[in-house]
DNA sequence: ATACATGCAAAGAATTTGCAGCTTG
DNA sequence: CAAGCTGCAAATTCTTTGCATGTAT
């Protein structure tokens, strides 16, 4: 594990949220100002693979980290594009048994609108 | 409507394959070789913001389109890349419910191996 | 030492866009 | 004819990769 492996799995894991990769890159940069981008990314593969971090798709938007690698879901504001964690317990069981089939694995993103964005809506639809 | 326009309906409409922008591209061209890739790629844009046909995004894949625009799911085989349908009833006030928040819509990818690959599997592991 | 990781820069894949000219209603 | 669409090519965005050098064990 080299220094910036290291710096990368910190910055991830001491934060509350779901950052880009170039969000990532850019807090390594203030703390090793000669770290790549490459170098991000080819650790944010590794230690995905490795099940450290977990990285999660967004359709139309970059890939996001995060430091948690227990099973829960992502909604994502349509707004802000901001990104809440929630449980959902059994979902899994819960879409073998609909489907009928032998799921292995599955991506989900929610849609939904988040407080800050909701009262913002609120206040322009009043003016 | 153009020409064009009513050619990428049309190929979409008859396939039962989900096609990305290229498939279609090519499959267009063979029709009316002057297209071009962005007309393409412009006019899935709009008919899919006309609701006419669905977008589905895949991690780490180009887009497919599909002709469907009835809510349905989508099985997506982790060896082939090849995507079937799948319907789920009630998805989405079960994910309502277990999450207690307005979900305005979402994307779900399901992972699993489809018959084909699996036959291949197994013959290889025979061997 | 030696195996692996880095920084850099260039390449890649998928998609979008600016623009001049052409179609369509 | 006006509005909108096309083909072309260049531009964007996100991510990966080749390579010479550097670093950890």
């Amino acid at each position: 594990m080299t220094r910036q492996r290291k710096t990368i799995l910190e910055i991830i894991k001491t934060s509350n949220e779901h950052m880009t990769a170039e969000e990532i890159y850019l807090k390594a940069k203030k703390v090793m100002p000669s770290i790549a981008m490459g170098t991000v990314y080819r650790n944010l593969g590794l230690m995905t693979e490795a099940g450290e971090i977990r990285r999660i798709p967004i359709p139309d938007s970059p890939d996001r980290y995060d430091k948690s690698v227990k099973p829960h879901e992502h909604m994502v504001c349509q707004e802000c594009g901001e990104v809440h964690d929630v449980f959902i317990d059994g979902l899994l069981e819960y879409l073998r048994q609909s489907t009928g089939a032998e799921i292995t694995g599955y991506d989900l993103n929610l849609r939904f609108i988040c407080e800050n964005c909701r009262r913002k809506d609120t206040i322009q639809g009043h003016r």
